[in-house]
DNA sequence: GACAGCCAGGCAAGCGCATTCCTGAGAGCG
DNA sequence: CGCTCTCAGGAATGCGCTTGCCTGGCTGTC
């Protein structure tokens, strides 16, 4: 690779001088040096050493996100928000995923600390896991003791800037549709029990149901995989209590669409036999037949709100925006089956 | 920051020392003296500046990864894959969307080029654009001069490793199935005009159907956006050609969804009244109703292939390796109407 | 008891760059 | 013509770390 050194000899001038006019330094430089410079830049195809650069000049320009999983469609939404605010400020991302591991989302942490970012994302739920949470606080402490930023989405386990989906009120709608609709007996698809989105979410649909003196006992709850197949196996397992409930509540979309496929391989009729009702509204979610009734969380705008938070200054004391749930009616649910 | 310094006068040892302890060198410390230095390090948070290291220690570990679009469901797979085998070997990641702009494309290579990274993967179609190519080799070139590991995926526009889905032939998959059907009558959703991948599946598909001399006329041929709502506008554009085709190929199964929706929205059936088909087999093509006819690419495979390669120390020549495309039938398709 | 051999640990160089400080040459003025 | 002021460009330093080399104290052997 060549060096600023190499240019500065091809050049024939200092590396000081080839330093200033290739980072158009405010000292001026002749124009025929700088032509030499220049010339001599691009036949030796010269690119800065970020890291000579970064430690010569401490400043940072990357930041580091850490989200569970890109390829999820929740996270890939977020991510193009985040990505979308980072471009903008010229701002470089590096992306981690830690595939729902407290583990790795630590060492992940530490590595992003080590790369000297300028502020680190932390997308996604947090986990109910006192050890986990003071340690993942200890260590962005000490980021944040030298500088560093963090913010966090939709996570209750950081004290700094947040942005948070209405996780509990998009609960809540989905219970008073159900009950708007007449359904008593309902079948929950909650995901991973670690995460406390998933009791976010569960905690505002009990609250609607018992206003309303619905219980959801815990054999109608089936702690699944986040993703379609999950869905499906615990639909399987739902329909297979008896009663059967006449609604079927995946706490996200992916899981609902592995509820409708299953249900359809069933032969069983949504919304006829029984309703399904999702949760985040994912693009895909007006695709599927019958189309997804779910709630809908402003995804793009979470990761939009949560870069800006991390690039802005930092203020006093954190920041807490909180975004809000809509339900969106759609094909999936109809009135309770009896 | 605490830096090795801060820990080495806490521990009372010398920089050199504290250095060995942390990065378990070979040369032996006494026992002692190591405790001091992990207990230094722990109590100052002592984190490593990663651009030190690498500007001491000039060991590439970061790869760098160029994606059209990462929550384009195509390219979450291909990433999937990618990181999969990035993280078993113990690389970070960086990700950057060039959003199918060749100029920002450029760009990206340029600055993990400075980022000092192992690797670039550069993944998606290629251009047509020879000015872009040829600066885009250019690049390539003077990076992979200095030890640096380039692999794409899917473009023809990087004489090194590669690893080739079978576009052309998924096309050709396609038409075969087409005429099978009966169908004569084809309206194709193309994607973007400048994308290779584009060139390549229209190809195939052309090469089949003139085997039984059905021809391809350009007013049957939409150049759409790549996304769910381009196949929409595409379709309707479609339905105003007199006759209407009989079956609607979109090449990718972002634009089939889109074409779905528009033709549910007016009331066409498929497949009775029309055929759709679309190309990738992403993970919700089976989930939309009709389930989607496609050309299933081994995606998360394509990702793992790609990564291996450029992870692997470099072979004197170039190494392609071509993935199979395969046609998977679902609910979409059927006899030509008429 | 003296010397060779060995090993733990410190010293210092250098990775590639930005930047401060200094030098030397030219311009301007008396 | 000589002096001072100005400014372009170069020398040198330091960012935080790794590592080759050297030192000093120890053990072992004859």
């Amino acid at each position: 690779m060549a060096t600023l050194a190499d240019v500065a000899r091809r050049a024939g001038v200092s590396p000081a001088t080839a330093s200033r006019v290739i980072n158009g330094s405010s000292k001026p430089v002749a124009n025929e040096l700088r032509e030499r410079v220049l010339r001599a830049v691009a036949d030796l195809r010269y690119v800065p050493n970020a890291h000579a650069q970064l430690l010569a000049r401490p400043q940072r320009s990357v930041v580091g996100i850490v989200v569970h999983d890109v390829s999820d469609p929740y996270f890939a939404e977020v991510t193009r928000g985040l990505q979308r605010v980072a471009t903008e400020r010229g701002r470089l991302l590096i992306i981690c995923n830690s595939y729902r591991d407290p583990v790795r989302e630590l060492e992940y942490v530490e590595l992003l600390r080590g790369q000297q970012v300028a502020a680190i994302v932390l997308a996604g739920s947090g986990y109910h896991d006192a050890g986990f949470t003071t340690l993942l606080n200890e260590k962005l402490a000490a980021y944040e003791a030298t500088g560093g930023r963090v913010a966090v989405i939709g996570r209750h386990d950081h004290s700094g800037d947040a942005v948070m989906p209405a996780n509990a009120t998009g609960g809540e709608l989905i219970g008073q549709e159900l009950l708007r609709l007449g359904h008593r007996r309902i079948g929950v698809i909650a995901g991973p029990r670690i995460l406390t989105t998933i009791t976010d979410r569960l905690t505002g649909l009990r609250r609607a149901l018992a206003g309303q003196g619905v219980e959801l006992p815990e054999e109608r709850i089936r702690y699944a995989d986040f993703d379609r197949d999950g869905g499906a196996r615990a639909t399987a397992e739902l329909l297979a209590t008896d009663p059967a409930p006449t609604a079927i509540v995946a706490l996200n979309d992916s899981m609902a669409v592995g509820a409708l496929a299953l249900l359809r391989a069933r032969g069983i009729r949504v919304p006829q036999d029984v309703s399904v009702l999702g949760f985040d509204d994912m693009p895909i979610a007006a695709d599927v037949t019958p189309a997804l009734t779910t709630v809908r969380l402003p995804l793009v705008e979470l990761g939009v709100r949560a870069m800006t938070l991390a690039l802005d200054p930092a203020s006093g004391q954190p920041r807490v925006e909180s975004l809000p749930a809509e339900l969106v009616r759609r094909g999936s649910t109809g009135p309770a089956a009896d």
